[in-house]
DNA sequence: CGGTGTTATAAAACCGGTTTCATACGTTTG
DNA sequence: CAAACGTATGAAACCGGTTTTATAACACCG
């Protein structure tokens, strides 16, 4: 930047005052200066396009004015939904939203992922291994609040929500209709609440649980990893799906096998994105109290800015199972 | 925060060295210092877990080793991928990405959509009226990448699409197949290259032009539009529509209107994202090169930062139109 | 007319780092 | 043995703001 911003000190000497002064009179208008002086200050700032150096103010004063918000992926449609869905909530009370992305960040160093910058964070869905810990390590503690799956109950403030208690619903539901055969569609290493409730319901009827897992999140990650799966296992007569996302590419995958929703295949989705209102066959989903969500995570992150101190604040939300035709609900 | 956060002082003081030595210890593994004083500041900074103030080095060093990356609106998947995509530049050069919105940030101060606090910045669409200004101003500049619609074409960089090209070629294409009411479904209030090519296009066809304006992007917005007009007007014979959001939104419009898609409608929309891939009938769409524009994006910023007064960079891509059933191609 | 307030502004400390320059000491070297 | 050099570190300036405290000038008051 060869051309240098002006900064507070240019306006100072242009006016023959300290920078102090100059600082006092554009900040508070209560300041005791003459009409004049402030006239003049308020004419050159305007003038040279003065804008303050928001790095310099944040660090004088211990204050950004931003909220960082954490999530996975964008690409997964629920998860940019949280996200607007948040950045809602942090407009209307004036502060700036800096959505970040753990990105590939599990085996990276932790700078790359480093929680700074902000008066407060609120994360959704699992931050990778260790990162809560280091937002909260003694060190250097910002306000937090974890909201979705919640993997790590310490000493946090977190807005969770029942995946356990509604997935049970979910896959008991499936069963309900006679199959046997009832699936669960999950990214490998996702170990929520979702795969325990499954496995646990499934135990208890004595099937055998039957997971298939996709390489990845994205749609075509699962379309791949479920036709390999149908091509080397068959197809199972019900699946419960991670997510919508999840769930959407697999009905695109039953449809291409010529299998039908839900008379071959029952299907239940998670999220309750609007996308599947536009599939040929309604699908059945786990519906999440997004706003509900959000509005909470900022309300708990206010509480935590102004006392640090104060008690873990903790709230478990419940979302509720939509049923359609996917899963043989007429 | 009444814990405070340990700093390069408290290292310093309990260490007993200066905090000029503490800091090129830990940052310049050259420094000449002798092993047992490098192996005890080592030590004492793992054992308090410190991490450097990034506002206090962002201020000393100038640069803060982030990109902010400026949408309108995650809610589109087709914003939420180009973010997505993004990102990965952004990542795989260790930088961090700051996705950020632009919000109802039209009629606000402009303090609130400041474009602060990043070494970089990229925009995708048309920012606010007055943005880019801002962000140029002489007073604090800082190296910005222009992409997607291109509105402001002044010395900047930019990595544009030619939507008008394609989009003259999409609504020709309707025309062809015979259909006279060939319909614009489009945001209200926006007049980028999609409505000056269809208006054109329709004008020197001699053909009555037809605009559809939805109230907001979203996807219940465009439905609750759409139903309205169609009511009031009847339905036209096709529609191009202004993205792949509002072709999706319309082709349930018409679904839910017992009208087939082509036969009495023919759609076709705009970005190419993954969804349409799942609906009944397969969508034509205008593809755009989402990749390969991040990817210039990148490398145009990364010029830009290393050499402020470069000559501006602009390319124009070519997106590609892609004919499915959705416009009566079998 | 000296003490007491106000008013308008300057001066300096501070936020937490980085970076440049100076210095003290020990070791070669001429 | 003094000059020159290298090594290990301290001291201070700087980044660009905010905030607290001091000071100068002037008016008021008894």
């Amino acid at each position: 930047m060869l051309k240098k911003n002006v900064n507070i000190n240019d306006l100072a000497t242009r006016l023959g005052l300290s920078k102090g002064s100059v600082s006092r009179i554009l900040n508070d208008p209560q300041a005791p200066f003459a009409p004049e002086t402030r006239r003049r200050v308020m004419a050159l700032a305007a003038e040279l396009e003065y804008r303050p150096n928001a790095i310099a103010r944040a660090l004088a004063t211990g204050q950004t004015g931003s909220v960082a918000f954490w999530i996975r992926d964008l690409a997964v449609a629920y998860n940019a939904h949280v996200a607007q869905a948040f950045e809602t909530q942090i407009e209307a009370a004036g502060y700036h939203l800096f959505i970040r992305l753990y990105g590939g960040g599990e085996g990276k160093p932790f700078p790359q992922m480093t929680p700074e910058n902000a008066d407060g964070i609120v994360t959704h869905g699992a931050p990778p291994h260790g990162w809560t810990a280091m937002a909260q390590s003694d060190s250097r503690r910002v306000p937090l609040v974890l909201t979705g799956a919640i993997l790590d109950p310490e000493a946090l403030d977190w807005v969770g929500v029942d995946f356990y208690g509604v997935s049970r619903t979910a896959v008991e539901h499936l069963l309900a209709s006679g199959r046997r055969r009832v699936a669960l569609l999950t990214p490998s290493h996702q170990c929520d609440d979702r795969r325990l409730a499954y496995l646990e319901v499934m135990a208890e009827a004595d099937l055998a649980p039957e997971v298939i897992e996709t390489d990845g999140e994205s749609r075509s990650d699962v379309r791949r990893s479920l036709a390999e799966y149908i091509a080397a296992h068959g197809h199972p007569e019900a699946m419960f799906c991670h997510n919508d996302d999840a769930a959407i590419a697999a009905s695109r995958v039953l449809r291409d096998l010529g299998l039908r929703i839900p008379d071959d295949v029952a299907l239940i989705g998670c999220d309750g994105i609007e996308d599947i209102e536009y599939l040929t066959t309604p699908l059945s989903t786990i519906v999440l109290p997004i706003d509900e969500m959000c509005a909470l995570a900022w309300r708990y992150l206010k509480r935590r800015m102004q006392e640090p101190d104060a008690p873990p604040q903790r709230i478990t939300l419940q979302p509720t199972l939509a049923l359609r035709a996917s899963s043989g609900v007429s």
